[in-house]
RNA sequence: GGAGAGAUGGCAGAGCGGUUGAAUGCGGCGGCCUCGAAAGUCGUUUCCCGACGUGUCGGGACGGGGGUUCGAAUCCCUCUCUCUCCGCCA
């Protein structure tokens, strides 16, 4: 949510964020219901005023029996005007805040102004692209001549995009998971959450899920649940409504969970294997900081996030996104791209985002300063620290062998318990 | 799912129609005392909106929403949540 109030001041700064985020300019209704708006709350005060002093005769009066019929009738009416003014303060704010709900928000100064994700800029990249001297496979090849990736019964137990990970390849993604949640909680700092992964509609809310993106979530009709797209939803949400003492901040958390999408609209669209699933597992860190703080947190999550890649030995790219393709509530956003030698392709694996105090604004998140005891919002931040599909993707075609089975990198093996997958028996 | 009880400041907990933004205790902050600390003692300590010389003034808020009333933390309706007992259940 943005602020009315820097609105007020600064409506040609959030025009031209708006138009930044290829979204309509709504500022000039916006300023003219505000406008409104004020002028009848101050009327509204002003007869409430004159109805708490008398309201105080009254009482007075009453208790040296006194009668204040007259008074009392005088107030009536004065109550009546009260009631059609709030009425009026009522409706005007339905209008207001349909408006606000939407307003997506503004971009980082850092942040280059472009439509579309063609103008995303590159930040940098880490390692090369292996090279073999053999031919590679792609990652439906490789799971399906290994017996590790089961699309089609994933499709006749649930629908297409919800695969079935076998044997070796369900130890693999439950190494991933363990691997990441182990480095960011013991080597970064992060306290671990496990998080529900049904959330009500006041945190899909808070995050900026909602009203927005729906009908990208799977929702529970009877009961008005939404199944989270990404951690990020509970575990931001952890601290909605709440005053955080500043000496508590930053606060790190790490939060494996679930993720679901329905992807309105996408079919078509990279539809083939794991690149675009509707349920998916991811880690993902969630930061909560002072204002001045969240640029240099910013750039530690995507460090934290980058390690996960660099342990493993996997390729990838950063790039920033423009503003036209930063989600709606992200002020800055880094998305790490993963190299598939397989496919020949990089894979957004992670989102590493800066949302300022939009979410903390919608959700309510605020700390009190330790100087002077004020209390303002909290920036929060969040990036995947990754999602394992894509990682499954880039990790299988990058450790193929030549005879098609795949070798775990010794950081790996811990967790896997085998150094090699070879074909599995079914 | 059934029956009952409850939701008040950072926490605990009074108040149940009229100077109650809210007793009291704990915690926090500041002063005094002390070499220092503890104890003691005095003071202080919610958030939101608006107006104008940022300090004052006005308004609002006792789970959410609605109602009754000149006036609601206090009465009524409704929703949500928590607790206790019963039922069901991984």
């Amino acid at each position: 949510m943005l602020d009315i109030k820097q609105i007020r001041q600064n409506p040609e700064f959030f025009k031209k964020g708006l138009q930044a985020k290829n979204s309509g300019d709504k500022i000039e209704v916006l300023l003219e219901l505000d406008q409104q708006r004020r002028s009848i709350v101050s009327q509204s005060d002003e007869l409430k005023g004159i109805r708490n002093r008398v309201s105080a005769e009254i009482a007075q009066l009453k208790k040296i029996n006194q009668t204040a019929d007259d008074k009392i009738s005088e107030m009536k009416k004065v109550g009546e005007k009260i009631k059609d003014l709030d009425d009026e303060i009522g409706s005007i704010d339905e209008q207001l805040n349909s408006i606000m709900i939407t307003l997506p928000n503004m971009p980082h100064e850092s942040v280059k102004v472009g439509r579309t994700a063609e103008e995303n800029e590159f930040v940098r990249e880490w390692g090369k692209k292996p090279q073999y001297d053999y031919l590679l496979k792609d990652h439906l090849d490789l799971a399906e001549n290994l017996g590790i990736l089961d699309f089609y019964r994933g499709a006749k137990v649930s629908g297409s995009g919800f695969p079935i990970y076998k044997a070796a390849g369900a130890r693999l993604e439950r190494a991933f998971i363990n691997f990441m949640l182990d480095m960011h909680t013991e080597k970064h700092g992060y306290q671990e959450i496990f998080p529900p992964f049904m959330v009500n509609r006041e945190s899909a809310f808070g995050t900026g899920q909602l009203p927005k993106l729906e009908d990208d979530m799977y929702r529970d009709n009877t009961d008005d649940l939404f199944l989270i797209p990404t951690a990020e939803v509970p575990v931001t949400n952890i601290h909605r409504d709440e005053i955080i003492l500043e000496n508590q901040l930053p606060i790190h958390y790490a939060a494996y969970s679930a993720c679901f999408r329905r992807e309105a609209g996408s079919y078509g669209k990279d539809t083939r294997g794991l690149s675009r699933v509707h349920q998916f597992n991811k880690v993902e860190m969630v930061r909560f900081t002072q204002p001045e703080n969240s640029y240099e947190a910013h750039e530690e999550l995507l460090q934290n996030a980058e390690d996960v890649l660099q342990a493993l030995n996997l390729h990838y790219r950063i790039v920033s996104l423009c503003s036209g393709d930063l989600s709606f509530a992200a002020a800055k956003c880094y998305d790490i791209e993963i190299w598939a030698p397989g496919s020949l392709k990089y894979f957004e694996v992670s989102s590493v985002s800066n949302f300022e105090d939009f979410q903390a604004r919608r959700a309510n998140i605020r700390y009190r300063r330790a100087l002077d005891g004020k209390v303002s919002y909290v920036h929060t931040l969040n990036g995947s620290g990754v999602a394992t599909p894509r990682l499954m993707i880039a990790f299988l075609e990058t450790y193929q062998t030549d005879e098609g089975t795949i070798t775990i990198p010794e950081i790996l093996q811990p967790y896997t318990g085998f150094k090699q997958i070879k074909s599995q028996s079914s």
